[in-house]
DNA sequence: TATTGTTATACTCTATAACTATA
DNA sequence: TATAGTTATAGAGTATAACAATA
């Protein structure tokens, strides 16, 4: 049977037809109703489908702030580390030096942050939360991500963070 | 002192100056060494910048196949679900319906699938896989998946599963 | 009237190369 | 020579609106 090593997992697949027919599955999308064969050949997947779920709620969730993903990040990073340099957020974000300068400049625009010259560097620029700058950062964050992941209870928090930094270290 | 309900988690963060010094810390990415409250407070920049990593490995074992994520996705769903049609891939994949032609037509150029049109509904398209799609599917998904995820052995994986989809599900 | 797939188009995020001013 | 920040530009991925063919 030609289709044997790949089992369907999409929800409502629709079934196949003619010869290709293998085994139509309504399998839902939950874990549990998933063969472990097929999860393990797709774990990028899955971390992607969260991934977007993440962001789509990040995004409606800043909006009434005004703030995109880039944009709170970097706040939220100078919040936590006032007088970084744009390198150093740069590399915290895991984005090239160029991208961060319309971030920096929005936020700077509007108040929420200040460029400042590094007196012992002439080159470089230190990134300062305003006094303004704070309150909007700690209400986004204190708003999304509590929302968002106030189901998961502190050990499944705690795993996935393993997780993720084991994934992320390689 | 002003900084207090933020701590720095920047790895080398240029330590502050003038009177916005606060803490200087150079504490690094590992999340044992970050604060509890920095945790609860910024999960998505976990997920973030573990996807980036994922994505860039990801990318660069494609490559040799030729393919990239929404290909490869793609490709492997329609390998799993045999049949399937082009709204129901959107909506697995997470994109809208216009995003998918080029992939479709991508894939269909390079002859790993096929495109044929439902006969009990001729608006609907088909997408099976051919024989040829099928080895570079596999292949793909063999070298990546078990290269990405092989460190974190079956709790792990399955912790972030679990977390994941209850992430998904909100 | 609703749905499948399509076209055209625009927007966001990101990367690369080359520049400037300092070090 | 190397580094911090910048400019200009290109590309990938995605979304929205409007269309044709079919149900």
């Amino acid at each position: 049977m030609r289709g044997k090593a790949c089992k369907p997992f999409v929800k409502n697949a629709r079934p196949a037809f003619g010869d290709l027919i293998t085994q139509p599955d309504h399998s839902p999308f939950p874990p549990t109703q998933i063969s472990d064969a097929t999860l393990r050949r797709f774990l990028s997947y899955y971390m992607k489908r969260a991934f977007n779920v993440v962001q789509a709620n990040l995004t409606a969730t800043l909006k009434p702030f005004d703030l995109r993903m880039p944009t709170y990040t970097a706040l939220v990073l100078i919040c936590g580390n006032p007088g970084l340099g744009q390198t150093q957020l740069a590399q915290a974000m895991d984005i090239e030096r160029p991208n961060l300068v319309v971030i920096i400049d929005e936020l700077e625009r509007r108040k929420l942050i200040n460029h400042t010259r590094v007196p012992t560097d002439r080159r470089a620029y230190a990134l300062i939360p305003t006094l303004a700058g704070r309150p909007p950062c700690d209400q986004a964050v204190e708003v999304y991500e509590a929302k968002q992941f106030a189901g998961l209870g502190q050990e499944m928090r705690t795993a996935m963070i393993d997780a993720l930094f084991k994934v992320r270290a390689g």
